[in-house]
DNA sequence: AAACCAAGCAACCGCCTTGCC
DNA sequence: TGGCAAGGCGGTTGCTTGGTT
């Protein structure tokens, strides 16, 4: 049994593991009473232990609707994403989990997907790209390779992508052009836009996208050159047997959304999983690539739109706008992530992309 | 077979919040 | 309004286990 070896503290209250015939006890008592006042309850159960003590044993190992067993991957990607809103408030996660516990999912979060994202090169405390990842191309193989053999970025980034086996299909090197195609596409598509810093980033692409478009914005000589490199990618990647790029747009992270998505039922109603209000929303479908426009902002409307306590409210008079005194100010509250405005407002950003474009010019492979 | 090491996890610690007087 | 008690919560500890050398 893992635990702490038994001991007492100085009030001669026992501290460390608990036997079977406290737990027998606990329950008992529980079953027959309920357990009232904590504090009061190991006397009349007849336990040398202090009240919290047995209020965490029971609420994180007796309860009997506890759920026992592995984290199946609906309730991986619910916690990820979850946690990507709520940050570390574990009693709020496990809310929506029944019949898990904050501390298995705190340790969960700890022994497992926080390395998890760590590999995919997110990182664990803001969900973004991790920035000192400087060389994006050679790590997509990277996460596609990861993809292929676990759950890992794939589901969670693109799950259509990979619900239609294609890494099965394709080798990692026809993987990785699509991919680059992919990158590039939702880079131009970003810089045909006019509001780009408005925008909140639906998938890592376009979170690359939308910084590489700052730095274009500032260093508009490089333009031309991605725009030959995104034609010789289209031209490459349409050789590539059976694929079209048309089927690699979009990746979904973004449909594991907080919010309602119309239409959909999730994962987690299978699951009896409820987030806030709605349901899981499913990410079966492979929405359009979403521009980076205003009218898209929160997912066009229908996306992010709790306000919770991760998100930051800007007015007119906010980082926001501050940043972006040439976009419009018409928009008199925007939700935007706080941890994205975080990275927006670092000086190194235009340095990063300065650094991509010199290492992926003139040749992306 | 023994020593070592890292992972996993139950349990504890201390701070914070809430409710009551 | 301030003080106190109880409960809740997140971070940390330390033991067990399984794998590796």
């Amino acid at each position: 049994m893992m635990g702490r070896s038994s001991s007492s503290d100085e009030s001669g209250l026992k501290k460390g593991p608990w036997t079977p015939e406290e737990d027998q006890k606990l329950i008992d008592y529980i079953e027959r009473n309920g357990h009232g006042s904590w504090r009061a309850l190991p006397a009349l159960a007849g336990l040398n232990r202090c009240g919290k003590s047995c209020r965490l044993r029971w609420t994180n190992y007796l309860r009997p609707d506890i759920k026992r067993g592995n984290f199946t991957e609906d309730e991986e990607k619910l916690i990820i994403h979850l946690h990507s809103h709520l940050g570390n408030k574990w009693s709020a996660i496990a809310t929506h989990l029944p019949g898990r516990t904050d501390n298995e999912i705190k340790n969960f979060w700890n022994t497992h997907l926080k390395k998890k994202l760590l590999q995919m090169g997110i990182d664990p405390v803001t969900h973004q790209p991790r920035t000192d990842h400087l060389d994006i191309l050679a790590h997509l193989p990277q996460l596609l390779a990861m993809a292929a053999n676990n759950l890992g970025a794939t589901n969670l980034l693109n799950p259509s992508f990979f619900d239609m086996n294609l890494t099965t299909l394709m080798s990692q090197s026809e993987a990785t052009e699509i991919a680059k195609f992919q990158l590039l596409q939702n880079i131009l598509q970003v810089l045909s836009t006019n509001n780009t810093t408005t925008s909140i980033p639906q998938n890592i692409d376009q979170f690359y996208a939308v910084q590489l478009s700052e730095y274009l914005k500032l260093n508009p000589q490089h333009l031309q050159n991605l725009q030959e490199l995104a034609m010789n990618e289209a031209q490459t990647t349409s050789s590539l047997p059976s694929f079209s790029a048309h089927d690699f747009v979009s990746p979904s992270y973004s449909n594991l959304e907080l919010d309602h998505q119309e239409g959909s039922k999730g994962v987690g109603e299978q699951h009896g999983m409820t987030v806030g209000k709605e349901e899981y929303g499913r990410f079966e479908s492979v929405p359009p690539l979403v521009p980076a426009s205003p009218e898209n902002v929160n997912g066009g409307g229908k996306g992010r739109s709790d306000g919770g306590d991760t998100h930051i409210e800007l007015g007119n008079t906010s980082l926001l706008t501050k940043q972006n005194e040439h976009l419009s100010s018409s928009t008199s509250t925007t939700t935007i992530d706080a941890n994205w405005q975080d990275f927006m407002d670092d000086e190194a950003t235009g340095c990063y992309w300065k650094e991509i474009i010199e290492r992926t010019s003139p040749s992306w492979s």
